[in-house]
DNA sequence: CAGGCAACGTA
DNA sequence: CGTACGTTGCCTGT
């Protein structure tokens, strides 16, 4: 505890912690609208504020490396040798932190030939002198030397920025068991790799340790050196100037001369305006007010800062009065159900004003399902699960206005702001109190249900004035209502047949295992063929077949690349593993799968609404939009998908080359419009036009690599990468691609255009407005800025295909809604429904007049559909 | 025991 | 050197 009477000193390693916050942050969420990255900026300065509030220094300086050369650097060129280049995304970054600074008032200090930590140390020794407490923090470790009564060091952990541990002299001591004068020492021996400063060979820290806590000093260590035995005492001998110049290295001087004195490091009130420019600049919303919370501002009309609300008490309300409560209630009501063991426990409602609670009985659902089923807007957190805990309680739920979860995610798809908590947070710059779930008895209560309400409503409408006009009508128009046909999705859950899945899966079973042997019979002994490692030792050792392609840990064993060395070099065990591998895949999907059936012979999948970057829903525990459908023997997997009891038949839908359509649409080019409208296959029409023939005479092979040119379009593919798939050269597929733009022009000037616009507005748009970010179109990385040109290229043809469906989706739901068939799946461009009898002809009806209709393009959408008792009769 | 990696299933 | 996902088993490090 530092002794509150004394002044506080707090000196700050610029450097060293805008570096961390670099690397912790995602910089596709730290970037401005023009491409400026931000992440180390950010990431500094939301540190900063936390420690300027916890800790509420008196007095305050950061500073800053001048260059990476220094002192240091003349008397040992190597020092700090090996680290790479400084990324420029970085470095531009410094010139903005210091602004900030500036404006904040704070003093920056910067010298050339010292690095920031001397500065930080003589700061730190000047505070201590003159009897103050002294914070120092700092993401380089040398900085423990510093560390005595009045000194502590800040040091962050490996988890981030935010977490910072405190190192007084015990917990150095706990730490190292050592005091703080002596760290260097360790350093010493043991080297430091970042700084290029090597060590004694063999000696890490625990001998370092051993040998100083002997000896009781380096000096002794080192005259002492020559009763060391074994190989760490030659070792040490050998190196011991090497442990000397680290020594003297590792020393952070005390004694700079710094063009300040320690009065006029006092914190000033900040320079509000100043602040709001460079933070407008950097496009920190959220930031300006946490600053201004913590500091004083010298703005006059700078609007004085609320301190963070705090939640108002919930009310306990009877069921009468709850359903009177939100007659009277005026404008959005935020709702909360605890939920255990699927249903609902207990309900808290709330506005901005005021904050109500019940337990969840049948008197309470039976007052409020009068409202909960009418179109007054309601405001959520995450309402899927809560909606599902409705209805099984018996309680529809309509009106939803706004789920803030979803609205987080359709802001910053790649930010992981999952929760309330995270949105409370990044939101309204406030806490959420929760509770330690690592007592068992929580010290601090957690918000109650009604007090999430409280939060959500808030949080709904800081989200409201951050996201634009074309978002939150995605929010509203198309993912509200597609997340209520999710919820009765997945509570109906699709039947499956243990029985279909266990025949299968020991008839894989035994297949495998004979496979096992034969393979192990050609190569001589056993090996694991699950272990890509030991694969690698049979493979290009034992039988010393030619190397594949490389990993991060070796060659590959995919199946691409051992069907490519069978035909290089053919060995028995090559073919023998392939169908081992397929089999126990296989077998691995179908046990999966059979574990997940319920009681009732359904099994029940989560949809994440928030799962991709793109639109796209992912599916989890489990994943049923990856059951395999290619070959004819997985496709008895989806056979086991079966019509349900009381049910007539399942009817799949699905769209056809739904993506290239979009491209005709998007791109305006008319070879493709009219090859859709003209309805004749498309790959057929396109690849008559690219090689020149009439669509009769082009061949299966003509037909698959316009097909490959296609679909790969969508993705950004290279000439490379399609002479790789289609297995051509690379001149040919260059030339294909040459003959495809001839034909289809429009298509990559529409390409073009639509990165070079993502670039400018740092954002792709998909046809309904869906945003997604994407900064790295300006890096310098070419690695990274040309995956951000493959993914925005493809990002609104995928994302818009995506919102085709979820409208389609929920408009089928609406009109199920007063039928028994029921939709089951969606896997990306197809649905399942489960058909009551006698409804056959009405929801095919439907399902194809909402898909068709889900979309005005100049093109036709067009849909596919079968029935049948399972999924794979259905999709014929 | 968690987490990274390789491999592979889908659209 | 083709986008978007989730799951599995192996293996390594804490």
């Amino acid at each position: 505890m530092t002794d509150s009477t004394k002044p506080t000193l707090l000196v700050v390693d610029g450097h060293s912690l805008a570096f961390r916050a670099f690397f912790a942050l995602p910089v596709e969420n730290f970037s401005t609208s023009d491409g400026q990255h931000t992440n180390a900026v950010h990431g500094f300065l939301s540190m900063f504020i936390n420690l300027l509030r916890d800790e509420k220094p008196t007095h305050v300086a950061v500073a800053f490396d001048v260059s990476r050369e220094s002192f240091r650097t003349r008397e040992y060129a190597e020092y700090k040798g090996t680290r790479s280049e400084t990324p420029k995304e970085f470095s531009g970054q410094i010139p903005l932190l210091q602004e900030c600074l500036r404006a904040m008032n704070v003093t920056v200090l910067e010298k050339p030939d010292f690095e920031a930590d001397d500065i930080l140390a003589t700061l730190a020794t000047r505070g201590a002198e003159a009897g103050w407490n002294v914070l120092v923090c700092s993401g380089d470790r040398d900085t423990l030397q510093l560390v005595n009564e009045d000194v502590t060091v800040l040091y962050p952990s490996v988890q981030g920025v935010s977490k910072l541990k405190r190192y007084d002299p015990p917990a150095v001591v706990e730490k190292y068991g050592l005091p703080p004068e002596m760290y260097p020492d360790i350093a010493a021996l043991v080297g430091e790799t970042s700084d290029n400063l090597p060590g004694v060979p063999k000696v890490g820290e625990k001998t370092a340790v051993k040998w100083l806590t002997q000896f009781g000093s380096l000096d002794a260590l080192l005259d002492g050196a020559d009763t060391i035995k074994g190989v760490v005492g030659n070792n040490l001998r050998e190196h011991i100037e090497d442990v000397r110049r680290n020594r003297r290295l590792n020393r952070l001087l005390r004694d700079v001369e710094l063009p300040v004195e320690l009065d006029e490091l006092k914190r000033e009130a900040i320079d509000a305006q100043a602040l709001r420019d460079v933070f407008a600049r950097l496009e920190f919303r959220a930031l300006l007010s946490r600053v201004l919370q913590v500091t004083e501002t010298a703005d006059d009309d700078g609007a004085a800062v609320e301190p963070a609300a705090e939640a108002p008490a919930p009310t306990e309300l009877t069921a009468a009065d709850l359903a009177a409560w939100v007659a009277a209630a005026e404008g959005e009501i935020g709702v909360t159900v605890v939920i255990d063991g699927g249903l609902p426990t207990r309900i808290g409602l709330a506005t901005a004003q005021a904050v109500v609670e019940a337990d969840w009985r049948d008197e309470v659902r039976d007052a409020l399902s009068g409202w909960l089923s009418s179109d007054a807007p309601k405001v959520l957190a995450d309402a899927k699960p809560q909606v599902k805990a409705l209805r099984r309680a018996g309680a529809d739920v309509a009106g939803l206005a706004f789920d803030v979860v979803l609205g987080g995610w359709l802001l910053r798809p790649s930010f992981p702001d999952k929760t309330l908590a995270n949105l409370v947070d990044t939101y309204l710059q406030e806490k959420l109190p929760e509770a330690d779930p690592s007592q068992l008895v929580p010290e601090n209560e957690g918000a109650t249900p009604g007090q999430r309400s409280w939060f959500t409503v808030r949080v709904a409408t800081a989200l409201r004035d951050a996201m634009p006009e074309p978002v939150q009508s995605v929010l509203v128009d198309i993912e509200m209502p597609t997340l209520l046909a999710l919820a009765d999705m997945e509570l109906s859950g699709v039947a499956v047949s243990h029985d279909k899945l266990s025949g299968f899966s020991a008839e894989l079973g035994s297949r495998a295992q004979q496979l096992a042997l034969d393979a192990y019979a050609t190569i001589g002994h056993e090996v694991n063929l699950g272990s890509p490692k030991q694969l690698q030792e049979v493979l290009f050792v034992e039988l010393d077949l030619p190397k594949t392609r490389k990993t991060k840990t070796g060659y590959t064993t995919d199946a691409g690349a051992l069907a490519e060395l069978q035909e290089k070099a053919d060995h028995p065990f090559l073919g023998l593993l392939l169908a081992h591998r397929e089999a126990t895949k296989l077998k691995q999907i179908i046990d999966g799968l059979d574990l997940a059936i319920g009681d009732d012979g359904r099994v029940r999948t989560t949809y994440v609404q928030t799962g991709s970057q793109t639109g796209r829903l992912s599916s989890t525990d489990p994943n049923l939009q990856n059951i395999p459908v290619r070959t004819e023997e997985s496709r008895r997997i989806r056979s086991a998908f079966e019509v349900g009891e009381g049910y007539q038949t399942l009817l799949t839908a699905d769209y056809s080359q739904i993506e290239m359509r979009i491209m005709a649409h998007l791109s305006g080019d008319p070879g493709l419009i009219e090859a859709f409208n003209a309805g004749e296959d498309l790959h057929r029409f396109v690849g008559a036009r690219v090689f020149g023939v009439t669509p009769e005479e082009v061949s299966s092979e003509m037909r698959s690599k316009v097909k490959a040119m296609s679909y790969g379009l969508v993705y950004g593919l290279s000439a490379f990468g399609l002479s790789k798939q289609l297995r051509i050269e690379q001149s040919e597929a260059k030339t294909l691609m040459l003959e495809y733009f001839a034909r289809f022009g429009a298509v990559r000037d529409y390409l073009r255009a639509s990165v070079e616009k993502a670039r400018v507005d740092g954002y792709t748009e998909t046809i309904f407005g869906r945003r997604r970010p994407f900064p790295d179109l300006t890096s310098p990385n070419r690695v990274l800025r040309e995956n951000a040109e493959r993914a925005a290229l493809n990002a609104p043809i995928q994302g818009s295909a995506a919102d085709i469906m979820k409208i389609a989706l929920f408009g089928v739901h609406q009109d199920l809604l007063g039928m028994r068939s029921r939709l089951l799946l969606q896997i990306h461009d197809e649905i399942v429904v489960e058909v009551a009898p006698g409804e056959a002809d009405d929801v095919e009806r439907i399902v194809r007049d909402r898909m068709a209709g889900a979309a005005q393009l100049t093109v036709p959408l067009d849909v596919q559909i079968g029935h049948g008792a399972d999924w794979t009769e259905a999709a014929h």
